[in-house]
DNA sequence: GGCATAAGATAACATAGATCATTTTTCTGC
DNA sequence: GCAGAAAAATGATCTATGTTATCTTATGCC
């Protein structure tokens, strides 16, 4: 049983999804996993493959995308470190989407059957896990409302109040800020807008003062500010999961 | 322990998302339930709201919708006989949308506390109701493309299919079609469209032989011409999920 | 430290879909 | 079987966002 130190951050998210006794912290701790690292750009699955692990990521952002007919994007979610990723493969057969590197990646895959196990012997995890999954199918449906009933101005503003809290989680920014690569072009596939649109609403909120970009760098002059014309309340990422 | 065709139908349905053991479908079958019936636009669930039951729809259609803060709806699910609706009551503190009646449902409902100790004595359940929930997400992302990067017809042709599939795994219909009481205000609400936009996109839709709308029936003269047309694939439905 | 390439910005113009207003049809309850 | 309400249909007009094209600025690489 190594004890890793992102095995241990990784069972402290666990705790805050299910109650745990020891037996299954130490069922956690004993994990085994491969460290990979992939490239930006890299995929880690592809729509329609079978997947053979289930993937944490420890260092980078990632993000998940579908593929129209006639070639259109649209990505579904980012991720930072600390997020699984494609917990579906454990229990699902096919991939739906694809998940791709935003940045590189540090990724520790744990084999799907390994974790299938995992889940029979212990309930509370399998529970914690579900949670996980729970918790994700809440961002989606945010994600439909802002792309379904948001104008363009306040989806990108709804988007940036969303990685500031998950951020923040993880440690790599909060409400005041943050760094993160995302491209307008990403920015664009993630909120079904083009990638022109996209530059000309950021424009309009940085005159506005709701956001500063400085090249990689978003900063937050008035969270209150934006949370409210953006219309975001944290309640969907259900963040005081405390079982 | 009742045995009950309902409990019986949904066992069936749990078997086809993890290998159970005798000692599963026993637990399954002794699940105490309250029957209720809830009337057409009724909430079961309110966003923001505590809940203390898990609900499975016995009869009936609903939906999941959320609310911009400036009054737009957006509905982000469909919900059909059979299907488990706010299985996170069992697991999430807040409801962060609501759960609304289409039609008169007949609903079981199951008491969260319940559902949780179900989940801890029987991993394989918990398995089970996890990959629910994991469909779930997928759904929700083809939505965000859907909403995110189809034009008009294409997402109303796309939703059409879904409810074919859907509704004929619930022994409701077929790709031939099916009967199905929505209307074109809860049509708009659901692709993020225009109640207006919705029934001229309907009309082409029609004209163009790719439906056939005769009040709450849909007919689909040709299934493969509506499917491609709606760049429609059901990877994302995970219907072959033989654990 | 300059070259190649990707990302960002901007302008002119086009259009899918929104809005608003009105009419027709279809349900639903008595 | 009828009255009232909800849903569907349709027309005229408007606008947010898309498209295409070009230019500028960063970024990363040898």
């Amino acid at each position: 049983m190594l004890d890793h130190p992102i095995l241990a951050r990784m069972v402290r998210k666990m705790e805050t999804r299910a109650k745990l006794d020891d037996s299954d912290r130490e069922a956690l701790h004993a994990l085994r996993f491969q460290e990979r690292v992939y490239e930006a750009g890299a995929y880690l699955v592809r729509e329609g493959e079978l997947r053979e692990h289930c993937a944490l990521i420890l260092e980078g952002f990632a993000y998940r995308q579908k593929h129209t007919i006639d070639g259109a994007r649209q990505i579904v979610s980012f991720h930072v470190a600390g997020d699984f990723v494609d917990l579906e493969g454990a229990l699902l057969r096919r991939a739906d989407h694809s998940l791709q590197m935003l940045t590189r990646c540090r990724i520790a895959e744990i084999p799907v059957a390994t974790i299938s196990a995992l889940v029979e012997a212990h309930p509370r995890v399998g529970k914690a896990l579900w949670v996980d999954t729970l918790i994700d199918a809440s961002i989606f449906r945010e994600w439909i409302m802002n792309v379904g009933r948001r104008p363009a101005r306040q989806r990108l503003a709804h988007l940036y109040c969303e990685l500031a809290k998950r951020l923040k989680l993880a440690g790599l920014g909060d409400e005041s800020g943050y760094r993160m690569p995302i491209t307008q072009d990403q920015l664009a596939d993630a909120t079904g807008l083009t990638p022109v649109h996209v530059n000309r609403s950021l424009k309009a909120l940085e005159i506005d003062g709701l956001i500063i970009r400085q090249g990689r760098l978003v900063v937050i002059p008035d969270w209150d500010l934006l949370r409210e014309c953006s219309d975001f309340s944290e309640l969907y990422l259900h963040l005081d999961q405390t079982a």
